[in-house]
DNA sequence: TTGTATGCGTTATCAT
DNA sequence: ATGATAACGCATACAA
């Protein structure tokens, strides 16, 4: 290879091989469309000496199509979102297509600003992981016939293909885990739902785990907001008193990571101990988990998979797909430590 | 505004507005040429009827600029570089570029593949935020003239500007932190240096702080890696002994977050209690410092200013500005929590 | 099998 | 002040 690799154009290989620009092109798009071996091998030697890459944006303006996929998230500072876009990235580049990656920071009014910014390189799809707060309509707009995928969150009226964590399965998981530790009294700890699917979906079924396991325990939930850890506290005083009226202790479901570590927080300044004081089950699996207090035990979320599963969802209606709307809920895993030991 | 917003092209909005493609783009481009009032009028009009926007991709082919800047992160899942990312990101917004991002996965041989794909997006500039392994020559035929800016990692033999944590204020502060807090046997532990130059300066930085300050600490270094707890806790242990001698108490400053966690798993081994037994100052500031054990101690990177600063330094030099190569470096700030109190 | 010519959506150069 | 037109780098219909 010998100088620039960026600012040659198809057209000055054709003039080093010698042949027309066609020629050069179809090499590139159409090998099957059988051309002169000699020919052939003139390119190809012009195309390495000159290390001549396609320029993509040229490209996509005359297909009509990018090879790029948007991927909008409501904040790169989870690390949730990380964990599956690294899925997405993965699946994404195994098809021969790059990401686009559009982050909210967690500024809901920008989601607009995203799909269209996404919108206008022509990215062939879209994955969607934010609040969701006025998509349905303005997607519409906004993706012309675009095939979309939602992950973690569910937007009402949108009817697309949906990619998540079996909530009802995580949540069933965590509650049985912790009865059978010899844990009766439960609380669930979730942020505000704020309409956001997921969240409404956990507490939904630990109501429905209550209700069914009504003879074994009981349980109540509470919103926890960051402003609020008196709240919190108090919300877990409450449990506290509850079980030892059945002569047990309390036990916490944590609704993700940030709660989990709000109540880590709490019980820190109530002098309890995890695991002997209270019980505790963080949803979503952290690199801090085995170190805080005696571990906590949490739910891994198959993130990895998670994220590639919707793009390849994706990547089979760009393709041109027209299977029905599917809902793809992948289960959760416990992994088992010292806070839900007593 | 009515239906699609990608589709239409500038001619669509000419023939609505009944004018020609040129006065759209002039309309659009050039406010300064004085178009009639009317005839701006009845542009922006259908502009806005038609839900107008203009391809990125045509005019980036067109302009030989694509508003676009690549950046190349190491591993999206170190928080470090997904905080710089916020930072870059904003700043790039706030000038009207939009941000591609490669991440490398750690993978270091694709360090290649993600500027080459970066370069062949026209990106007008990159910002390398990676293992730099054989950045150097290949970046030369890659980057042609864009510019670059690194950041917390400088590839040695790239005349480019960098934009880092003051590696030596971050280990004097912390080093001072511990030894007025009554600690004198210190110990660094960093990961494998593998050429990687903040933890090389890091390490340097220690070891002049240990000579300057003989008459009041000694210290030594030591290089941790994931499947080797077991030398971290002798190391751990052979501080607490030469410690002890000085009838003291042993601390450790960590050369990052991933270090940080190791050291509390180790010391949890060791059954001791951090801050009593032994001090900790980590340098990378978490959410979850402030919940293991008395809390840790750390040096808080300002992260967001990084990017931003990075994001502007490229920026000018897109801008064409041909001042001197900067090394911009911004000190740490101490955050003191229980692990560094005796 | 290969070359010529056209158009993708813009912007810029020329006219008018 | 506005309009026709060429060109950006590429892919393809059509011609040869």
């Amino acid at each position: 290879m010998s100088k620039s690799s960026g600012r040659n154009t198809i057209a000055d290989v054709a003039r080093h091989a010698g042949v027309s620009k066609a020629t050069v092109s179809r090499f590139l798009n159409h090998r099957e469309t059988l051309l002169s071996p000699e020919i052939a091998d003139r390119v190809a030697v012009a195309i390495a000496e000159m290390g001549y890459t396609p320029s993509p944006m040229a490209q996509a303006l005359k297909r009509g199509r990018s090879r790029l996929i948007g991927l909008v998230v409501a904040d790169i500072t989870n690390p949730y979102s990380v964990a599956v876009l690294r899925g997405v990235e993965q699946a994404c580049r195994e098809a021969g297509y790059l990401l686009m990656l559009f982050n909210l920071g967690n500024e809901i009014d920008r989601e607009s600003a995203g799909i269209r910014a996404l919108s206008s390189y022509r990215v062939e799809g879209f994955i969607l992981n934010t609040m969701g707060y006025d998509a349905g309509a303005l997607l519409e707009t906004a993706r012309q016939g675009r095939p979309i995928v939602l992950v973690d969150r569910l937007h009402q009226g949108l009817d697309v293909d949906f990619v998540s964590l079996d909530n009802q399965q995580a949540i069933y998981l965590s509650a049985r885990h912790l009865v059978d530790a010899g844990y009766e009294e439960l609380l669930l700890v979730s942020e505000p739902l704020a309409n956001i699917s997921s969240r409404i979906e956990r507490l939904t079924a630990f109501q429905a785990f209550i209700a069914e396991h009504a003879a074994v325990a009981s349980g109540t939930c509470v919103e926890s907001r960051a402003e609020e850890s008196d709240a919190l506290i108090n919300a877990l005083q409450e449990a506290r008193v509850r079980a030892q009226a059945r002569s047990t202790m309390p036990a916490v479901i944590a609704n993700n990571a940030v709660v989990t570590l709000r109540i880590v927080a709490a019980v820190a300044r109530l002098g309890w101990r995890l695991g002997k004081d209270i019980g505790l089950v963080g949803i979503d699996e952290t690199e801090w988990a085995p170190y805080v207090g005696p571990g906590i035990s949490t739910v891994l979320q198959p993130t990895a998979e998670l994220g590639r599963l919707a793009a390849q969802c994706l990547m089979q209606r760009v393709g041109g797909s027209n299977v029905p709307v599917r809902r793809v809920l992948l289960p959760g895993t416990l992994v088992a430590r010292g806070s839900s030991q007593q």
